[in-house]
RNA sequence: GCGAUUGUGGUGUAGCGGUUAACACAGCGGGUUGUGGUCCCGUCAUGCGUGGGUUCGAAUCCCAUCAGUCGCCCCA
């Protein structure tokens, strides 16, 4: 019993759960359409080297990565996030010769992270992201974070903070990384274990170290802004001037590192304030990227902005916020099947109603009358239809109008116009728009 | 990887060493033999995450294990 267990850390989405989904991605898939992305599918694992680059820092790729031998000897993982894999893929079908630079994309689908499992954090979660690579101009890294405020304003979230910082060009990390261990070098040894281990590999995330985060030494540190080149600077700014423009709040969080060791220049995190989300609260995240296009072998100076969102984050935040975003799920007719003898008649009936485009159902279970009209109410149908023996005798159908009452005995022949005529596509508009009410982009609405 | 805490039918809970494993909801059948949503009656866990152990006796105690939750860490 306990073997057929689902894995520790994955979940299952039940059809109840799964209108959820589909909704927030087909909002997903709308706002990209609107601002000109397009979805690119990477495979859900690649050689362990896509994710494990010589300098890679992060315990993501150290330890929570899920790395497997394929039976022809190659190493294989995975994949913990979505960048490494766009990125890879834009070097090996040479997007960068692309005409129409830069790229936009996006990406939607499960990753895999080996960790303990908690709230809003699975082994298996998905991330809908969205990559830029071709072009660097601060207007770009603006439109990203845009298009990722939009969509969680469309969502109706609200409990949200723009946390927003750069980390400059090589040259002002550099600087800033020397300024650092500068900094700490002689109290390092009495900071948290996690912290010297940082010193050594990471020195910019000992700023997110929260054991020492109270110490004197945090105080007094340096500060990334006054590290910055001139052009780190001024790309800074004009992002800042960006989000501005576009009336998008956002804090200044000179703290805000990023796990991923890639990220240059911008870098930027949506955080839940929602005290019911637990932990994990960051909701969407990213950054610049100027180095990987290249590392990955393609031409120099294709840098990327990209983000990435965390979808069952989503969920619990939008739940948090008491958002809710399922679908009625209604049926337009239930066929009620009132005597066995009558059942293949009910049978062709039902799907009869079905290629007419009525969403129908009827009862497999021989279940009472009275229980096939639970069903009815239960399932919130539109109308019921009632075959039985005398239906059977007259090729006749009952239909009868849930809301009004009214019933009508017509000769089956009839049953499609009868119901065409009784339910008149009056909500027509609600089959051809599946983009969500009220801050619908899609353009379809007056 | 570390710490804490929880695990009883489809669901929510009660029981905390000897109960026929209790209650509510949902489901099913019937009262109303072809018209539901109310009401009434009946029925529904050889079973208490899994595996061991202690005991005359375990859902209740112990150990292990699996899983959930919360915090650390990490991150979306």
């Amino acid at each position: 019993m306990s073997n057929y267990q689902m894995p520790r850390g994955t979940q299952d989405i039940l059809p109840a759960m799964s209108s959820k989904w589909h909704k927030l991605e087909d909002l997903l898939r709308q706002f990209c359409y609107v601002y000109d992305y397009s979805e690119i599918r990477t495979p859900i694992f690649e050689h362990t080297e896509v994710f494990k680059r010589g300098n890679d820092s992060s315990d993501m790729v150290n330890k929570e990565m899920y790395t497997f031998m394929d039976n022809g000897g190659r190493s294989l993982t995975l994949r913990p996030e979505g960048t490494a894999g766009v990125a890879r893929s834009f070097v090996e079908n040479k997007l960068f010769g692309s005409a129409d630079l830069p790229v936009k994309m996006y990406y939607m689908g499960p990753q895999f992270r080996y960790e303990r499992p908690q709230k809003g954090r699975q082994r298996i979660f998905n991330q809908f992201g969205v990559e830029v690579i071709g072009a660097k101009n601060p207007l770009l890294d603006v439109e990203a974070i845009s298009l990722g405020w939009s969509i969680l304003s469309a969502l109706g979230l609200s409990d949200l903070k723009v946390l927003l910082n750069t980390l400059g060009d090589d040259e002002s990390r550099d600087a800033y990384r020397t300024a650092l261990k500068e900094h700490f070098k002689k109290d390092i040894s009495s900071m948290c274990s996690d912290c010297q281990r940082r010193y050594e590999q990471n020195p910019l995330r000992i700023l997110d170290c929260k054991v020492d985060a109270e110490a004197e030494i945090m105080k007094t540190v340096p500060k990334i802004h006054d590290y910055l080149t001139p052009e780190s600077k001024a790309y800074f700014d004009a992002v800042c001037a960006g989000l501005d423009a576009l009336e998008i709040p956002y804090v200044i969080e000179d703290r805000l590192v990023r796990g991923l060791d890639y990220y240059t220049h911008t870098v930027f995190e949506v955080v839940s304030v929602n005290e019911q989300m637990g932990s994990q609260s960051t909701v969407l995240a990213g950054g610049r990227y100027d180095g990987l296009v290249e590392y990955f072998g393609g031409p120099q100076g294709m840098s990327g902005i990209g983000w990435a969102m965390g979808m069952e984050r989503i969920l619990i935040a939008l739940e948090a916020e008491g958002i809710d975003m399922s679908d009625p799920e209604e049926l337009d007719a239930y066929v009620l099947c009132l005597d066995e003898s009558a059942a293949l008649e009910a049978f062709k009936i039902t799907t009869e109603l079905r290629a007419a485009g009525y969403r129908s159902d009827m009862d497999y279970l021989n279940r009472s009358f009275k229980a096939q009209f639970k069903t009815v109410d239960r399932r919130k149908a539109k109308a019921a239809i009632l075959i039985g023996e005398t239906e059977v005798k007259n090729q006749s159908v009952t239909i009868k109008r849930i809301d009004d009452q009214t019933q009508v005995s017509v000769p089956m022949s009839d049953l499609i116009d009868t119901m065409d005529s009784m339910f008149a596509m009056e909500d027509e508009h609600e089959h051809t728009c599946t983009c969500g009410e009220g801050n619908c982009t899609c353009g379809n609405h007056e």
